[in-house]
DNA sequence: CCATCTTTGTGCACGCGTTCACAAAGACAT
DNA sequence: ATGTCTTTGTGAACGCGTGCACAAAGATGG
């Protein structure tokens, strides 16, 4: 399967693209929203702008899934609907427990996104024992100990780690070794684990820091407006030391 | 007024690919923990694993900043971590509002990662008025009709959505146009926003879905190499392959 | 100063994902 | 039926990102 795809016919082939399965989610939420409006039927056209893709994008992501349209109508909101959730494993119930109840995570067990969507929250666990028993979004915390007999008892096979960064990789093996093989990770460390366990991390700082550098550039180009050959290798370097927590590099290249 | 933004890679200027940018978060905080830890130097291969990636991948992300190594030595890492927080903007302060003082929101406003790496809250807004005045984190909440004042008082240019679906695209036009140009969007909405406004978007749901997806076709194709544990409700829904005709349970089981 | 060793920086090839553009397929009117 | 019109599904081209493999660069030791 290296070179040429082995062309499976089209119709189930188990190679559906990261960046399909990555938008497919996208594409449900529209068409839920659709469905609930009783709207019938939508063209890859409308679909695509109320999704914020390319409708040829769409097309080709669908194509992947099969043929689920008609040519000069559109497609089948319900069906669609149907056959996205199928796709996703989401006509099933996923139980998902929530590792560390700090802020984030109790924001995450009152989070409505998920049991709307086919995921449960089977337990809350915190390692501190104040927290135990204390109920969050209605679900009492549990101790870190039971957090293997949870796993088990409750067949749980994806795990959210919310936890502080320190304590992220300890917790991710426990998850590991009692069982779950996915994990959504909100701690600022990279996990590392064996092969078979699938791995997503959300990064609030990076995210503001990819942000932080399409702005400085944004603002870069704007004060030089009217600039007639400037300079693109010599990057600006004003801003002398800034105030507080000056972390000023002492080194200077050569 | 296009959704998507055409980012024109424009000049050859300064061309760092995005899959660039986005990693430099990361090669970030493993050069700040090793800074902590006084390490001089580290080679491409060490802060390779310590970010999580290939030091190939890392070599050349960090040769689109410049020749910033020593053959036969590795990298400076006090040197390493200014050049990136220059590059990405972080040697400047980013006040940042917050609007939508939920759970989500609170959590948001009490991460540490903002301040430690150049981001300061500005202000909290949220509609409600009866949280006007209530202090979270420590900063005071304020009601979205102070909105457009403190964006311009302030000079903020992110901001970052944690209200409901619903208010997510009002605020943001709020946002955009009292000067916002970046945008850290937490509403599961698709934002559309005029050129020259980013906007990034983090969904809960969304990660949690692509993990179902991985793991209904790791239960799909589970046969041996599993470790123990194997959860009692492996519920592996898969239909039968149907033919290409019609009908098709048009009702997802509960 | 020369030899050797280590590690960077990068040219190159490859594969994935995106986009274009159009033929095929069906709906609908006559 | 037949023609027209709409929209899907997809072959093909293109561009970006990744990983390999190696020459260049500098450190180090004799």
């Amino acid at each position: 399967m290296a070179t040429g795809r082995t062309h499976r016919p089209a119709t189930r082939s188990r190679g559906i693209p990261e960046a399909t399965v990555a938008r497919l989610p996208l594409y449900l939420r529209a068409l839920t929203a659709l469905s609930e409006r009783s709207v019938p039927t939508v063209s890859s056209e409308e679909l695509a702008a109320a999704a914020g893709v390319n409708s040829a994008k769409l097309r080709k992501d669908f194509s992947y899934l099969g043929s689920y349209g008609t040519r000069g109508v559109g497609y089948d909101v319900e069906y669609l609907v149907y056959q996205i959730s199928r796709e996703l494993g989401l006509t099933q119930d996923w139980p998902v427990v929530i590792v560390g109840i700090g802020n984030l995570g109790a924001a995450l067990a009152n989070y409505g996104g998920f049991a709307s969507r086919g995921f449960r929250v089977a337990a809350l666990i915190d390692a501190d024992p104040a927290m135990a028993g204390k109920p969050v979004a209605g679900i009492p915390v549990q101790h870190t100990d039971e957090l293997e007999k949870i796993i088990k008892d409750n067949g749980v096979s994806i795990g959210v780690i919310a936890t502080p960064a320190g304590a992220a990789q300890q917790v991710c093996d426990r998850l590991v070794a009692a069982g779950v093989t996915s994990i959504l990770n909100f701690a600022p460390t990279v996990l590392s684990v064996p092969d078979g366990v699938d791995v997503r991390k959300v990064d609030l700082s990076i995210e503001l820091q990819i942000l932080a550098f399409h702005e400085q550039r944004k603002a870069g180009e704007e004060t030089a407006a009217g600039d007639g050959a400037r300079p693109a290798a010599t990057p600006r370097e004003e801003s002398a030391d800034q105030g507080p927590d000056g972390d000023v590099p002492a080194v200077m290249p050569a």
